[in-house]
DNA sequence: GTCTATATACCGATAGAC
DNA sequence: GTCTATCGGTATATAGAC
């Protein structure tokens, strides 16, 4: 446990506000003094406790990624059979992103720039995540629970949906501002539900 | 077909460049000097022709949307059943993005700021591509071909799928020289057996 | 540890010669 | 239409007082 994850309360409220920022901007886009002031600290506190602006975003990247990953395995592990497994790898991954709506948009930005700002860490967890779900699928497959498929191209489309469901909220708030009329109705229900429906979506679309 | 889409090569290749600029590093980190070294021409040039850095990220993204959603839209529209316009519909994505690799890049980017910087057409045409989904999967339950799924859900899964698989190549690279050992071979083949089998997947999710 | 003030560098954009 | 040279604004980062 680093220094930064302590509970200094100060330092935590600028993280908390940065990951907002660098979510909505990215890293080049987010404004330091902006982070500052909404942060309500003063900018030099912010290279007095963290760093620079580099360090700042790999402090959240990497506290996000920690936190996420680590409910995830131990989630996973708890499970025997690969249905369950698979459903608790799609639930609290949904949970997470819910949780910490900072998460998603900072990844997707990361996958367009070829993962060039994660911290070494970060790139850890990604891959202790994707080999989870490749056991996941090995079990079932070798259970005859799971049809065959290649195991990087099913992770692919379970992270995208994920991924995509997670951080398309603002995304879709403005389609449905602007297309009002045209947009079918109450297609959007609370989270636990949609949780359940990508579950069932993504296992139906494995399941022999 | 407004002056920029005209075959004037100096634009076409400012354009070009400024894609892979835009989809790299975004619009707040990409750097107009170096687009225009890249692009072999004089900074002046870029002003001169286009106007400033935000209007050459707009036309980058129209031309792109515009070329790729015609293509969809035309291809669904040529098939009658609710499958076939549904693989047409991934199918056709799949080569889109494969045959202009800024494309998911940047709508990832997009989606991770609420879609702040897509021009108007953009937005028209995401909303067309939705909706154009949106009747192949009620055709295909009225048909009793397709079970009920939400929608909203069902488009975010399918597009989640495709633009990750499509944006997730560096960072599949950068995975692979870091673990080399530990991870599963032959995990990726030809594209075109790759847009079968995202294509496979999803319909296997959607069918009765 | 926190503030003000400022250094330093960079970047988007343009003026003006050709 | 294309070049050089440069302006003006802005952002990161720090020095130094308190």
């Amino acid at each position: 446990m680093t220094r930064l994850e302590s509970a200094d309360t100060t330092t935590m409220q600028i993280l908390k506000v940065a990951a907002s920022h660098f979510a909505e901007k990215g890293l080049a886009g987010a404004r330091v003094d902006e982070i500052a002031r909404d942060a309500g600290v003063n900018k030099a506190t912010i290279y007095y406790h963290i760093g620079g602006k580099a360090e700042l975003y790999s402090e959240v990247f990497r506290a996000n990624m920690h936190q996420s990953a680590e409910k995830l395995l131990s989630n996973v592990a708890s499970k025997t059979s690969a249905e369950d497994k698979l459903r608790a790898y799609i639930t609290t991954m949904v949970e997470n992103l819910h949780d910490n709506p900072c998460a998603a948009p900072m990844m997707m930005r990361e996958m367009a720039s070829g993962g060039e700002n994660i911290p070494e860490e970060g790139l850890n967890y990604v891959m202790r995540i994707f080999m989870t779900l490749t056991e996941i699928l090995k079990q079932g497959q070798e259970e005859g629970e799971f049809r065959e498929s290649n195991p990087a191209i099913t992770h692919l489309m379970i992270i995208g949906s994920i991924m995509f469901y997670a951080a398309g909220e603002p995304m879709r708030q403005k389609l449905m501002t602007l297309f009002d009329g045209e947009l079918p109705q109450q297609v959007f229900t609370d989270d636990g539900r949609l949780a359940a429906e990508i579950s069932d979506l993504l296992v139906h679309a494995l399941k022999n």
